[in-house]
DNA sequence: GGGTAAACGAAGTAATGACTCCGAATATAC
DNA sequence: GTATATTCGGAGTCATTACTTCGTTTACCC
């Protein structure tokens, strides 16, 4: 692969996160335009809209995932799982994608997307486990649950235009619901 | 009013409520087809989508705001409020609309959708105030989280394919954080 | 530095979907 | 029953958008 092209594909992703993060409806041109490259470019990188969507989902799970496997070795379980959950609902609110990723990671997407998807899943299971075995968490709270709560506040966060301050008292609710 | 004006009006409000609540970015042809009508006939009635769309949602939040109101009578305050963020919540997960009308309802939408869409908000906190003062619900929950709690646990639920054995256990999981 | 294969971008094409026009049909007044 | 004004519906128009084509440019090998 030339340099240019290298070059162009990471401008490419960049661009189409940004976009794709503030409206998941945008059109192509849209994306090439911010990238500063020609519309063809884009689609000689990702030959369908839907794989450059895909690519874009599979990133953002990608950087979710490790975040949350870094957070793993924590030796303050509680505090990890809190952190992890609080910090993925406060991006959502300004980062529409990371919810719709969040939410399609199960549905549709591809093989790619899946498997970050999944592995999110996994990362965030050791999370739960972890603070459940620390006293932290309840243990009849099961990852199914947590994950759809998660999931839910990312989306309401983003959805409504969720002031920081009643952002943080919703968690508050559910993270109490969440202790034992 | 013609009576056949008046007749193919309510069949089509009642053809884009069910299209609509399957995907909401279906287009105008299909609610025509699924009212047996022409489009035409659609935009005689509904001079843009946009207004089609409006009226929809004014609708859904209508009858929400009419069950809210309903139940704000019980005399088991503790049961009415959870009764009703569980139906809320449980409808969501099959009709897609809900969820999206809770959340349209704050943001665009036009003067009758935001009439519907505070009265349904000022129903809830009556059920909310209640449930409170009876004892059920913890007295330092506000209106604002609670309700974006309701938005983001329909949005949740509506979002994956949600189980109704882990919609309930995430609502359990939710109910307990609100309690006293 | 010159040749060549790869990558580039602007101007297309085709399909979709919101909205309009106008002749045909039909409900209501007399 | 007929006149007429209103409503109806299908065949358009126009804009948007995913994707293609092709002549031009540019990075790498010698």
């Amino acid at each position: 692969m030339r340099a240019d092209a290298r070059d162009n594909r990471a401008r490419i992703m960049t661009a189409a996160d940004e976009v794709f993060g503030r409206s998941p409806n945008a059109s192509t041109d849209d994306v090439a335009k911010l990238a500063g490259v020609g519309i063809a470019t884009v689609f000689r990188h990702f030959p369908t809209k839907v794989e450059l969507l895909e690519a874009v989902l599979t990133l953002r799970l990608e950087r979710l995932r490790d975040r949350a496997i870094e957070l793993a070795d924590s030796n303050q379980p509680g505090a990890a799982f809190f952190g992890f959950f609080t910090q993925v609902v406060s991006e959502s609110a300004s980062k529409l994608a990371i919810a719709e990723a969040l939410t399609a990671a199960g549905t549709a997407a591809g093989v790619d997307a899946k498997k970050a998807g999944s592995e999110l899943r996994a990362a965030f299971d050791t999370l739960l486990t972890r603070a459940q075995e620390d006293g932290a968490v309840r243990r009849d709270a099961g990852l199914a649950e947590v994950y759809a709560l998660l999931i839910g506040a990312s989306r309401g966060a983003t959805a409504v235009g969720l002031e920081p301050k009643v952002r943080d008292r919703m968690l508050g609710l559910i993270f109490d619901g969440l202790r034992p």
